[in-house]
RNA sequence: GCCCAAGUGGUGGAAUUGGUAGACACGCUAUCUUGAGGGGGUAGUGACGGAAGUCGUGCCGGUUCGAGUCCGGCCUUGGGCACCA
């Protein structure tokens, strides 16, 4: 009998223009209704979506899909994150602007989206890179302004020289400007912050309510606020033999260990700390000056994991501290460890106590005195574990928590030092010196200093059309488009000519999506949909993004505009899809990343990668190291091909069944086939079992032992299914077990009236379970099975628990640890029956005979295990 | 350097609470299907061994009747480190 094929781009296309036209997932307030908020980081619209986009925008997609099935009301929205540095480099690439390459990205990407059926509520998008979004984002900072929230001061940029321009981090390749290659200089210039510091506390507590968070996520950003309690005391500066000049300098240093203070052998200045010009020494004046100049050209990130020996990486002052612990004298030195940035800028040194200051002291043959007794098989270095306080004076003989304890009232007793709070976490610097980004909405006027814009002046507009060479902004090339007047005095003035971090647009984008068309931010609609209930991304946002977000989600809250907390309830950071990158150094130090797709690999009997050269030239090309796909290393695999070829459906199912979510991805296409064959094959059965009539009702009560068992697999599958999408969001293992019950099904012939029965049960459940993952093929079936509500609105399958009772279960035998048997027992059943039955196992009384049993252990229902010697 | 993960067949991965290691796929081999095909079916596929069996989850050690899973130490790879997003 001829069947019709399974042609996906025809049964795709025609499912998504029913979409549209039914306008199926445009979302609407209901307060009457459960509501579920699905939420996947915003794309940069980066030119073409690659695989990793894919896979994020899948699993959204499919926890989207299986929700609504559940009867909620799923807002699931997608949006654009506009602005950024890759349209810059693009368009001096291909002498365009920035507005024009990012509109015409995101016009390509979302039709990319579109092909690929995901359910998204389009009538929400948005372009952060319009005035009617940032002209909120610019409001809001205003606001921050005159609540004291945000301030300005000096910080650090690196500098190009040649360029004459501000540099990213990323355009730094080992010192020097990826452009103009001149080694960059650090450079102070006076930027805007957000007091993130102020939250701390509550981004830190906040974070163990957050229980559907990954714990390595909690995990991270824990350690990135660092909060830490110690003690803060002043040392003076004192000479060689520890005598204190009235009116001598002092210097604040904070620990966490003021127990271990007896230990001090040094003490250390961050290079830019104010006392290191007052206390320096004629001697150590040049060695000193040389050192702080270099320090001050390294980056805090060089400088922090610089893998240079210790010793060049500090000197001597020259200068004494005095103690008050000992009453004795400590050199001071300064090195570029110890960071201006944290606690004070000083640092206390206990070399027993501290690794760090270990290696320092072993490098400049400085004395080594433990504070706290080592456990006797300790073979380290620095001790940092609990102990008994020895070489202590008055704090010997206590543990640790005690000393602390003692030494911190000893310190408040004495006058010179008191109890401390310190984080490591910094306050926001969201000023950048580019011009593609939300113009920072300040006025400086000569006389009355920075002044926000007044509100019904906002939006300060980004004007999009522009010559734009690259080396500099726009806005501070142009002399015209700073003008404008003060607002308090009416005199002449300037704008501020720098952008908002990008990091600000993807910091409330959330809630925006809930108020589309606000007169204002958000407006009350927010409240119905936040807090996000799943929010999908990559676990490389793990740190900045999502603690940004958290943070500005509290701004908002305490605006007024949002009552909750938290932003989001449960996260799921995806693992990054990695692929090998290729690569192209010119000799002027610039660097050209090939596209995979570009490149011939050769490689050796094993696999393993011998060679690449560029298919247009044949000539070979350098292998870089695998990472994550990103436009900056060109390592992206399109979609589109894998998508003409077999179908949105195919590339949807294949990401989701070719590693658990939260993995990362090494990418490789051999295996789509299997997904594809798959669901041909799901095709032909379901088609081949309509085909054959009508069914008649099932008789659960007639069944024969086949058809019960069959019964059997298909609520074991929903059961699974539903844990591992609901629950464990393993997608992988939920497609798995579909695939072993299709097996099942396709082994199972029975013509009879309830052998069709249980089939036609069977195969509706599987194209339920399938249709958040494959919602197009799902939809088609669905429809062909004589069903009238399309499978995006239909109830998930519920599991029936009387066909899951199993009459027998397998019991593993074990003699001494190691398989030897498997017996069918009834279930439930006890210790004394299983073991008669084990014993009735040849197999298993040969391992026994001659040996005495010392113990059974016995899981019903699952496995025992004789212990025999 | 610091913080967070991961490491299992030829490959992607499974093993959910410490209890049968390798589910489900890819690839490969054999074989069948009138020809052809990125077609379909069947069987096989961790290593060693004729077999019984032994070994086997990055490496070393430990806990346990039992360890891929827990503990200690290491190695390798990936992510983040505040201006890539």
């Amino acid at each position: 009998m001829d069947q019709t094929p399974y042609n996906p781009a025809e049964l795709e296309t025609r499912v998504q223009a029913r979409w549209d036209q039914d306008k199926t997932y445009q979302a609407t307030e209901d307060p009457g209704v459960e509501k579920f908020y699905c939420l996947s980081m915003l794309p940069y619209p980066s030119g073409a979506l690659h695989m990793g986009h894919v896979r994020n925008y899948t699993i959204g997609d499919v926890i989207s899909r299986y929700q609504r099935m559940l009867g909620k009301n799923v807002l699931q929205p997608m949006g654009w994150d506009a602005f950024g540095l890759p349209a810059e480099n693009a368009a001096i690439k291909n002498n365009t602007v920035p507005a024009r390459w990012t509109y015409a990205n995101i016009e390509h990407m979302r039709e990319q989206f579109q092909r690929l059926g995901f359910a998204y509520d389009w009538s929400r998008e948005f372009a952060t890179c319009t005035p009617e979004y940032y002209r909120w984002e610019q409001l809001m900072f205003t606001r921050l302004m005159k609540k004291g929230l945000a301030y300005r001061r000096n910080s650090e940029v690196n500098w190009d020289p040649v360029d004459q321009t501000v540099l990213a981090n990323e355009q730094v390749v080992d010192g020097r400007g990826w452009r103009s290659g001149a080694v960059v200089e650090r450079r102070s210039i006076p930027q805007w912050f957000l007091r993130i510091t102020n939250y701390a506390d509550e981004l830190l507590s906040g974070l163990d309510d957050l229980e559907q968070w990954p714990e390595a996520v909690k995990t991270m950003q824990r350690n990135w606020i660092g909060r830490s309690e110690g003690a803060e005391f002043e040392m003076s500066v004192c000479d060689r033999q520890g005598v204190v000049q009235p009116g001598a300098a002092t210097v604040g240093v904070f620990t966490t260990r003021p127990d271990t203070a007896f230990g001090m052998t040094y003490a250390v200045l961050a290079p830019e700390h104010p006392l290191v010009v007052e206390v320096t020494t004629e001697a150590c004046k040049e060695q000193i000056n040389a050192f702080v100049a270099s320090a001050r050209q390294t980056s805090e990130a060089d400088r922090t994991s610089a893998e240079g020996s210790l010793e060049k990486r500090g000197v001597n002052t020259g200068a004494f501290l005095f103690n008050p612990f000992t009453g004795k004298p400590v050199p001071l030195y300064i090195a570029d460890y110890v960071l201006m940035g944290y606690g004070t800028g000083a640092i206390m040194a206990v070399p027993g106590q501290d690794q760090r200051d270990w290696d320092f002291a072993k490098a400049h043959d400085l004395p080594i005195v433990r504070t706290v007794e080592t456990p006797a098989d300790f073979a380290g270095e620095a001790y940092t574990g609990d102990g008994v306080a020895i070489n202590s004076d008055w704090l010997n003989g206590l543990g640790v928590a005690a000393a602390r304890e003692k030494a911190m009232k000893w310190l408040e007793y004495k006058g010179i030092g008191e109890r401390k709070v310190n984080f490591r976490l910094r306050d926001w610097g969201v000023s950048r010196q580019r011009y593609w980004g939300c113009p920072i909405p300040v006025i400086y006027c000569p006389v009355c200093g920075a002044l926000p814009v007044p509100e019904d002046q906002l939006p300060v507009v980004l004007p999009e059309d522009v010559s734009f060479m690259g080396v500099q902004s726009p806005l501070k090339a142009d002399p015209e488009w700073r003008k404008t007047q003060c607002p308090q005095c009416g005199g002449a003035a300037e704008r501020e000519t720098d952008t908002f971090d990008t990091f600000m647009e993807s910091s409330w984008y959330f809630a925006r999506y809930c108020s589309p068309g606000a007169d204002a931010m958000v407006d009350e609609r927010a409240n119905y949909w936040l807090p996000v209930d799943q929010y999908v991304g990559g676990i490389e946002h793990a740190i900045l993004h999502l603690m940004y977000f958290r943070f500005y989600h509290k701004l908002m809250r305490d605006a007024g505009m949002l009552k909750s907390d938290e932003p989001v309830t449960r996260l799921l950071c995806q693992g990054m899809v990695v692929a090998e990158t290729f690569r192209r150094d010119a000799g002027d130090g610039s660097t050209t990343w090939i596209n995979p797709a570009d490149v011939e690999v050769e490689r050796d009997d094993k696999g393993k990668m011998t060679g690449a050269r560029l298919i247009a030239d044949g000539k070979p090309v350098e292998i870089g190291s695998i990472e994550k796909m990103s436009k900056s290393r060109n390592n992206g695999v399109d979609p589109r091909d894998l998508v003409e070829r077999y179908g949105a459906d195919t590339v949807r199912l294949f990401s989701m069944f070719a590693s658990p979510p939260d993995q990362s991805l090494e990418w490789s296409d051999s295996g789509v086939e299997g997904s594809f064959r798959f669901l041909r094959r799901l095709w032909f059965m379901v088609t081949d079992h309509i085909a054959a009539g009508p069914v008649e009702a099932l008789d659960t009560g007639i069944l024969t032992t086949e058809q019960k068992t069959i019964r059997r697999y298909t609520h074991d599958t929903i059961a699974k299914v539903s844990d591992d999408i609901g629950r464990r969001q393993t997608f992988n293992t939920a497609i798995a077990a579909v695939m072993e019950l299709s097996n099942h099904l396709g082994r199972f012939v029975d013509r009879s009236a309830q052998g069709r029965a249980v089939l036609d049960e069977a195969w509706k459940a599987v194209v339920r379970l399938m249709a958040p993952i494959t919602p197009h093929i799902c939809a088609t079936l669905w429809e062909m099975l004589g069903e009238q509500n399309s499978v995006v609105n239909t109830p998930w399958p519920e599991v029936d628990d009387a066909a899951r009772v199993r009459d027998q279960i397998t019991l593993v035998v074990q003699v001494n640890g190691k398989l030897r048997a498997r017996v069918e027992l009834a279930p439930g059943s006890d210790e004394e029956l299983a073991m008669a039955a084990a014993m009735s196992e040849q197999n298993v009384t040969k391992y026994i005979n001659g040996k005495t049993v010392r113990k059974v252990i016995y899981i019903p229902d699952r496995l025992l295990n004789i212990v025999a010697t």
